[in-house]
DNA sequence: TTTACTAATGGAACCGGTTCCATGTGCGTA
DNA sequence: TACGCACATGGAACCGGTTCCATTAGTAAA
């Protein structure tokens, strides 16, 4: 029903090579020759097949973005950094969300060749061995974004130093028992858990406090389980001052759990969180900030980079990230850990 | 480079036409043949060309989802709605994200014919007669979610019934002093603001409460203009008892200030929120749930029937909507405006 | 005037599937 | 024994673009 190129090609009384010239902008085409084919496509309404055209040069012009969640706003924040690059593309966007593991395998197994998306974008599910393997032998172009590969490019945070500097943050102030609460560090997905986690012990460290495992507590993904994990914290016959979340959405678990039992944040708990999602501004949150939406646009930069210019070396990027400290972090209730 | 359907044909002593039956499962294939060929399938490592298939039957197997924001919490329910149906079928979603009206009329015009998608699923986003004509003349199966066109099928939620749910809930614990805080009204996007705002203006009518323009604020989309709308009310000589938000995004704006500025929710002020985001939940908000992820869900379904059954008619669903009550709504402070 | 080269153009092959239609084989039935 | 039919199967055409290659015309150089 709807016309072809032939149609046009027969209504300009062209061939049909001049046609797909004129649609492709070829300068080898007369003025004359390219209004007359010109004229026929807009008496026929016609619009290229995409699908014939993708077939035909070998591209979908799309890019997978597979993630886990999309509860979560870090993830929906950094999506729409990618979707506003892509925006001004003219690629499109398929999105994949593997909120069970398996799922993750399934899309990395049918997005490994080529013949659904021409590049991946992969956020915070690193993949296996074999799964780069695949990916690297299909020459499907992968970028990785809170997740590491040696072989496939990535955009990072350094989140052993983020934890660090949130950890210390804690400790100028003067706090000595300060909690860390994360989703479990091993869970396949959120890899940064674990070395925000590390940070923080390396700061303990550096600064002579004592690690306490009481202190350290681990639950299932969500603001929900935060407040678990913060009552329990604040149940403690010795409670924590500080409390350091993995996220933003862990703090603000914290926050609801304080603000519930009437503790007062800063002047008698400390919460620093992790991310810089927009409710952090909102709720006035002390938090690290790695720039989500940033994230996004530069694997997305990266990606169509890559595509472009077919580099024969992975390209590894690092995303600055920075203490930003509002309301919710102030020295330990006891004057005695202060410092001078 | 990759191996296609005639090295296979070849590998398993067969026509190209038999692998293409094992491929889809024709039942016109003896066993012994079909092994052969899944024998050759497998040494050859060989994958259908999706595009290919897709260019010969003449399908994407694709579907498109156009929604104005993900910023919202709201949008991003709906899309999780959405993608859990499609995960469980076998389309992939593409995501149009229209952040500026300009963008909508694009991607409408992009996405008319069935080029790109197979389908598509349309989110506070009502078209022009013109741009509905358009798919109904290219025979382009539409969804609308939280939008309407007597010529497309939708999924609509009675925001005029759930705007006078809210307010007649105020009115029952005694409120006389209500107010509306919303984006416009007279946006292309989110026209259900306007709808629940006639169901405002309807409940106090019913209840002979009358309205001042004053209680009435309008200001630009989010929790951030949410706030400064509610301070603007607080700050009135004669302040409102209550505040019916339009999204609980609002809502949650206006408890930021009371929180801020001291008043007590609910005792001195009461507060309503519309949607049923997660948020809600966390922040005891009484709200006019509607449940979001499900209108996702029903619309994927919807669509994918129709892709289905081509049906001559459109359909129209209307989700149930209900009045969650929590802990931001009670009687308002002074004793004589009570019911008995 | 012939040759050489460039510009504009058309036809056919190709991308990798699906499907219509023709062919061959084996079996039951008249 | 001949006929008809169902079942497997293969070949070719097709989906609607892109692109290689050949052809023609026009122009500059020899």
């Amino acid at each position: 029903m709807p016309s072809t190129i032939r149609d046009v090609a027969k209504k300009a009384k062209v061939g049909i090579a001049t046609v797909s010239r004129v649609l492709n902008n070829s300068p080898a085409v007369s003025d004359e020759t390219r209004q007359r084919v010109l004229n026929a496509i807009d008496e026929l309404n016609y619009k290229p097949n995409l699908i014939a055209r993708q077939l035909s040069i070998g591209k979908t012009q799309t890019i997978g973005v597979i993630l886990p969640y999309l509860t979560l706003p870090s993830y929906v924040e950094r999506l729409r950094g990618i979707q506003s690059v892509l925006d001004e593309s003219n690629y499109d966007l398929i999105l994949f969300v593997a909120e069970i593991p398996s799922k993750r395998d399934t899309f990395f197994e049918k997005l490994a060749d080529k013949s659904r998306a021409d590049g991946l974008i992969i956020i915070s599910l690193p993949p296996t061995d074999e799964q780069a393997e695949r990916f690297i032998h299909e020459n499907q172009p992968v970028v990785l974004v809170d997740a590491y590969h040696s072989r496939l490019s990535s955009i990072i945070v350094n989140d052993i130093q983020g934890g660090r500097l949130a950890t210390k943050h804690l400790i100028e102030l003067g706090h000595k028992k300060i909690a860390y609460i994360s989703d479990y560090l091993n869970t396949p997905f959120y890899p940064s858990m674990q070395y925000r986690y590390k940070g923080y012990r390396k700061a303990l460290e550096e600064e002579k406090i004592p690690y306490y495992q009481k202190y350290h507590l681990q639950g299932d993904r969500g603001r929900f389980y935060a407040q678990q994990m913060t009552r329990q914290l604040l149940n403690l016959k010795d409670p924590p001052t500080a409390i350091f979340a993995a996220s933003d959405t862990h703090a603000i678990g914290a926050l609801d759990v304080a603000q519930e039992v009437g503790i007062k944040v800063p002047d008698e708990l400390s919460v620093i969180g992790y991310d810089g999602i927009r409710d952090a501004e909102y709720v006035n949150l002390t938090t690290i900030e790695q720039n989500l939406f940033e994230s996004g646009v530069e694997s997305a930069s990266m990606l169509l980079t890559m595509l472009r210019e077919k580099p024969s070396d992975v390209y590894k990027a690092e995303l600055s990230i920075k203490l930003v400290i509002r309301n919710t972090t102030a020295p330990p209730p006891n004057p005695d850990n202060h410092n001078l």
